[in-house]
DNA sequence: GTGAAAGCGCTAACAT
DNA sequence: ATGTTAGCGCTTTCAC
């Protein structure tokens, strides 16, 4: 495809009569250039509608002026208020937005977002591997880690949320209020960070309250409908059947809630169950799903503000927690 | 933030015994190289670990390998299964992807991701005004439209899917298998194309049938849940209770669904519900929703497709329109 | 305050 | 088959 030839910075200069580094002083407001020469550019720049051209800023600059998003998968209710807050964001500060997904590819061993097109990246999850990780912060490569803590030796900002300290306001609250005692769990995937520590949250409320866990009662979830499902299928066909299912995501809990549907049990009344997420589908629910409201848009703007941080060379707060909400409705037996 | 010291072209020349031309032809495989060479410059890659700079190869290449994508806003159901297959196509073919949201902003007049950045873009729905729409084509930059038709006086490639046709399907089908005869329509936001086509559907299949439309049942929806919600109530208290009501799409349904029970109207005995869209919520509301499933992703895997063809200086498909599929669940009065 | 000129890292003629 | 070199459009010393 021919492209058309592009406004210069050498068209500006000639038109204007001044040279091009006048120019681009004018432009990028670095230097003091005196007021007439200056008008005598702006109105050559208008006139002749000269953009400068970024990859040519990028190569003599050194910059490309672009933040990197890598994900696993797009995928999921998750995903959406995640981009959401990082576009908006990265743009808000004039910056613009690459974004990759990891999942299925691996060409040549390379990443496609790295270092040599953008200024930083954002890593979600555990989306890149352990060894690219560390290629890059040896590199010094300006990177921020959302809902994934870094290994030891990456010293890298991560932000996050409350998980451990939800769960276990969940757990208070399912003791206290509601009055359970058993209460089962559904991990999420093996080595996924935010369950590990959601259940931490979960056996430290259990056991602040003197109640046991039974190891019969935590289950693998998976954050999917159909393996929670599974989990509790098998569970009411054993005979199991906890007066209370903690799911560590709401996904999950939705495999719960189904499975107990056709076990024939009644929630809450014979089983309560709650979740983790606040995903659109909690509230449509009937009953509607007891959970955790995640700030998951937040947790992108803060990404993005601290990795902007890092790249003015300011020093940025290494971890990020954000708060949560509880959010109570009836498929945990309240009722209003 | 200091950037270390890049291993570049020339490095891996004076490393092999080259020039950087032979270095740059092994690189791309442009032109044949003796294999002894090529081996040498090889080996001297790997040792050194080089990786061209695409910055530099975009500025004297003329080419960014980039694909823009321009949306109004990271909003709803709709969105992730769209980016989705728009970043997985790209991928797959080897090209980055650029992401920018139009909404709220408007920086300096001109577009962060356009042809400075980008070979080419898709635009989703009205995104882009036209006059930079117009601009971009008069400017022959390659760009394809999704879900939305591009005005008669720019001849640019459009993906979408077979609206008007699959709603007819949908009111011949509540015609035909469920006897309605008094059929109500939940517009979308003015000027939006789908919800126009939607609605020609809709007319074509009402008149092809002999039935009248009450234009006191055509209403405002907006593809959102409180325009819907606002629209119906005030139907149910002038007295108006139509047998049935198509809205525009399963965000607008929601409303409607929530005003019928707010009056205490039961689905589908007393008014049957139908959508568009098949968001993931319909499945699980009770009754479940009755509504047309959109191939979205599949949309934005050819969108980019075309795009590609575009960049490859072939002549793809003007117009594609990808089929739907019916899902009928009991919202609109079928049982199991 | 402003201009000249040396890169930034690479591609693509053009030579040889 | 390979080397030489002129750009790509801009930023940034370094002089004047």
């Amino acid at each position: 495809m021919l492209r058309m030839k592009r406004v210069t910075i050498e068209d500006v200069a000639r038109q204007a009569g001044v040279s091009i580094a006048t120019v681009s002083r004018v432009v990028s407001g670095s230097t003091h250039v005196a007021p007439m020469t200056t008008a005598k550019v702006q109105a050559a720049i208008n006139m002749l509608g000269y953009k400068p051209n970024p990859i040519a800023k990028h190569l003599a600059g050194q910059r490309t002026n672009t933040i990197g998003l890598i994900v696993d998968e797009i995928v999921g209710d998750f995903f959406q208020p995640m981009l959401r807050g990082i576009e908006q964001t990265s743009s808000e500060h004039g910056y613009d937005l690459l974004i990759h997904s990891t999942r299925m590819r691996r060409r040549s061993g390379s990443y496609p977002v790295a270092e040599h097109n953008t200024d930083g990246i954002i890593v979600f999850g555990n989306s890149l591997p352990l060894d690219e990780l560390r290629r890059l912060y040896i590199k010094q490569f300006p990177m921020v880690l959302m809902h994934q803590t870094p290994p030891s030796d990456v010293h890298v900002p991560c932000v996050t949320i409350e998980n451990k300290r939800s769960a276990q306001r969940m757990v208070d609250y399912l003791i206290e209020q509601r009055g359970y005692t058993e209460i089962a769990f559904l991990r999420g995937p093996e080595g996924n960070e935010d369950s590990q520590w959601r259940e931490l949250g979960f056996r430290e409320s259990m056991a602040a309250h003197g109640l046991k866990v039974d190891d019969e009662l935590i289950g693998m979830g998976g954050f999917e409908e159909m393996q929670a499902h599974h989990t509790v299928t098998q569970w009411v066909r054993q005979g199991k059947r906890p007066r209370c299912i903690f799911a560590a995501d709401d996904d999950s809990a939705l495999g719960v809630l189904r499975a107990l549907k056709e076990a024939g049990l009644r929630v809450p009344q014979d089983v309560a169950v709650v979740g983790f997420d606040d995903i659109r589908i909690a509230s449509y629910l009937s009953p509607a799903l007891t959970t955790v409201r995640a700030p998951i848009e937040q947790v992108s703007r803060v990404a993005v503000e601290t990795l902007i941080q890092l790249l003015e060379g300011e020093t940025p707060q290494m971890l990020t927690l954000l708060p949560t909400e509880l959010i109570i409705r009836e498929s945990c037996g309240y009722s209003a």
